[in-house]
RNA sequence: CGGGGCGUGGCGCAGUUGGUAGCGUGCCUGCUUUGGGAGCAGGAGGUCCCGAGUUCGAGUCUCGGUGCCCCGACCA
């Protein structure tokens, strides 16, 4: 019979896994921690590379590869770094049966291998700039895991990018964040905060770190992407440094940014219902199924469902048939739910003798007429982008209807359980630590939004909701992933 | 690393006071079906996580091990 995924309300956490496992997006594997990324899911993370990936191009980056293995040495260089992830690195002791010189971390991320090669690579300010970026996956020992959210290997890119003065290095941190918001909002229709994190929250090595929150439909907060802005650090570690115009010496500024298979979680959380995985039509590489009601004249059903399909593909957009004996048409339109497709189309003898089909939305579930002309395809695209649109208008309206903003820490408490909170913070970390440790929220992120988007005017000063102290900002609380 | 749970056909589970393993689903064959997870008939499929012990006899009891999942601390 069917396979029954739990509910969102009963519990959402389940339901999470449930659609993961029974969407076929990944699989648990035999090794603790790490998840196999089925075909379903793998279709996703391709369409996320091919966009970003032209997005990176766009903005003037090249891609590269650097080594799985990062001697010891190296990681130790910057003090932070190490301290940051030292924890939570495998390390490989012995290779072709002997014991190693120098232990070897499986990169937890790569700041310092590049760096080791940019060094070689730099010597003046017309080396400059470098702008990098790979695909590839890391390892990070984590001691829980969820299934995309939190693996012990995932998948990311990584862009490492070096400068020759400190504006040029923070327009770059900007201007990624900014294509990594882009990308969530057009592909993901999922809407983003923009913002930096506080120095409990950053990266470890990093001056700032910029980043990208979403809202899930649990209303917890969920980190999308981050870009770093390293200042000096890495290229101190490694000597990094180069001759500037006027024949002074100076090091190289850098950043670094990515966004990883965490990103196909988002979606799930963003979009997705009892039913299944909604996908927004950017990232389906399958946008329509077509269902042939197989009865009466099936050959005459079979042969104008394919026609269909090839009138939709030669325009532009990826649509199959589903002509199989083996499951019913209910059945079909079950699993293809189950799976996300945007649209389907069902087709059967009684449409064909009147000239239309039936076409279902992923999104709304709704079911409408349309004729059988040569008008369909246009329509079948339309209503494709009202899908997507539709997505991105209902997330950022359930973000809008869970974001608060509080003046008393009674309210904060209150309001936190329920969404993004908006509140006067002191700028301490010891503030941020005793709130998190009362409340289980944290700042999520400090906003860099006109105070249009945030919808509150997040730069006047006031008083801190917890210490009583001035504050000259406010933050955005929540609890997260 | 602490707390909890679970290891039994592919998947989900049941298995009573210990007596030689069953149900649902899926799978295979055939026929009938097909507009929201079809019906009937027949069939294949199991080192009951591993090891030791108690016993005439262990899926079941005892001890030890091991694996995974969930919750928390840590993290993208």
């Amino acid at each position: 019979m069917a396979e029954k995924i739990t509910t969102r309300n009963a519990d959402y956490s389940q339901w999470y896994i449930d659609l993961v496992r029974s969407a076929k997006l990944a699989d648990y594997s035999d090794v603790r921690g790490c998840m196999v990324i089925r075909p379903n899911g793998y279709a996703i993370w391709e369409k996320m590379q091919t966009a970003l990936d032209r997005m990176f191009k766009e903005t003037g980056h090249v891609n590269a590869y650097f080594p799985l293995f990062i001697p010891e040495s190296f990681i130790a260089k910057e003090a932070e770094h190490i301290e940051g992830f030292a924890p939570e690195c495998a390390v490989v002791t012995h290779g072709g049966g002997e014991e190693l010189a120098e232990k070897l971390y499986v990169r937890p991320t790569s700041e310092t291998i590049i760096w080791s090669s940019y060094k070689k690579w730099i010597q003046s300010y017309r080396d400059l700039p470098i702008l990098i970026n790979q695909w590839a996956n890391v390892v990070r020992w984590e001691m829980r895991t969820r299934l995309f959210l939190r693996t012990t290997e995932f998948l990311w890119q990584e862009g490492h990018t070096a400068h020759a003065t400190p504006e040029e290095s923070q327009e770059e941190v900007v201007r990624m964040i900014n294509v990594y918001k882009t990308f969530a909002e057009n592909y993901m229709a999922m809407p983003v905060i923009i913002g930096k994190k506080t120095d409990s929250e950053k990266f470890a090595g990093a001056v700032d770190t910029w980043c990208i929150e979403a809202m899930m439909q649990d209303t917890k907060a969920l980190q999308a992407g981050t870009s770093h802005n390293l200042g000096q650090n890495f290229a101190k570690a490694f000597d990094c440094q180069f001759q500037t115009k006027d024949g002074k010496l100076d090091y190289v500024w850098a950043t670094s940014w990515g966004v990883s298979t965490r990103l196909i979680g988002a979606l799930i959380m963003a979009h997705s219902d009892d039913r299944g995985l909604v996908l927004p039509p950017k990232l389906a590489t399958r946008q329509v199924v077509i269902i042939p009601i197989l009865k009466g004249d099936k050959a005459a059903v079979c042969e104008k469902a394919h026609a269909i399909s090839r009138t939709l593909s030669d325009n532009g957009i990826p649509s199959f048939v589903d002509d199989s004996e083996q499951n019913s048409p209910g059945w079909k339109f079950a699993e293809y739910e189950l799976q996300g497709i945007p649209l389907r189309i069902e087709l059967g003898p009684r449409d064909i003798q009147n000239g239309t089909c039936i076409v279902a939305r992923r999104d709304t579930l709704e079911k409408t007429e349309l004729a059988l002309d040569d008008t369909l395809s246009v329509t079948i695209s339309e209503i494709l982008n009202a899908i997507q649109q539709n997505l991105f208008d209902r997330a950022l309206e359930f973000r809008n209807e869970h974001t608060f903003e509080v003046t008393s820490y009674s309210e904060f408490r209150e309001m936190v359980e329920k969404g993004f909170v908006i509140a006067h913070w002191d700028g301490t970390a010891e503030t941020e630590a005793k709130i998190k440790e009362e409340t289980k929220a944290t700042i999520r992120v400090l906003p860099e939004e006109p105070d249009y988007i945030m919808r509150y005017a997040m730069h006047e000063a006031g008083t801190c909701i917890y210490s009583g102290k001035p504050a000259q900002q406010k933050a955005v609380f929540a609890k997260a992933y």
